[in-house]
DNA sequence: ATTTACGCTTACGTTAACATCAGTTATTTT
DNA sequence: AAAATAACTGATGTTAACGTAAGCGTAAAT
């Protein structure tokens, strides 16, 4: 079994994050770590939480945002109307994420086009030079 | 000769956002239209880095990441050392685009795991009720 | 000729996501 | 026992990226 717990400073310190930020995204509702008097002990569950966070977080989402698809993760609804909103929820992740994706591949494509022409230039400095 | 000129609330509407983004960007050193008077004038030139500046923002870049790299892409240098620090920081730049681009396909994988026990709980759902 | 529309500058307001600090408690280490 | 270490709760500060509003200029439409 999994019954590893962790600190909020070994967290802290395997995401290179602060402290601070770990409590934040308890206050937004990412986190829920158990009690141990007034300290925080911290689940795999919640360490698995961190990095779906510090991932969606690379890709710009707001905390809300990473909250929202993070629970959906997670949250088995039982209802056919709450399930048709997650699946139409889900799209629109899904969508966005396809839309940066495209983004990605074009910024790509033209850095590649930049880093050739500069290539070029520096060969034929060292011929010049030669 | 591709001479068309726009004004800020063209450039505003094509891309859905205000002037007031538009000047920020332009303070930013992002874009630099002429000026007819007090009235800014943007060029074509103008426009793609508009449209360039909404891509990068997309993948969550700041403004000043935004800038540095649409800079890189119109930079010719010329001496050695220079196009070796282009070269490097053309190199970061794809590095972090394409942790971006892994970071999309782990979050696609997932969202399409949920997606698909949603499916399953829903056909459940009308096949009881059937 | 005067509304109306568009644009300008200047300045203050706002929100998200933290950072920083102060003061306190609890727990190890020496 | 004393001191260092780690964590806690407020509270206030900071930065980026805008939004909003006031007051003014200019040009086009009625």
């Amino acid at each position: 079994m999994k019954n590893t717990s962790y600190t909020i400073s070994e967290l802290a310190t395997e995401y290179e994050i602060t402290p601070r930020t770990i409590r934040l995204y308890e206050e937004q509702g990412i986190l829920s770590p158990q009690r141990e008097g007034r300290r925080r002990i911290y689940s795999e569950r919640d360490r698995v939480r961190l990095r779906l966070t510090m991932r969606v977080r690379r890709l710009g989402m707001s905390l809300a945002e990473a909250r929202e698809l993070i629970d959906m993760y997670s949250n088995p609804q039982d209802e056919e109307h709450q399930l048709h909103t997650l699946l139409e929820r889900l799209q629109a992740h899904r969508d966005r994420l396809l839309a940066q994706h495209r983004d990605i591949e074009l910024t790509l494509t033209e850095i590649g086009r930049v880093h050739e022409q500069a290539q070029q230039a520096l060969s034929r400095l060292r011929q010049e030079r030669g």
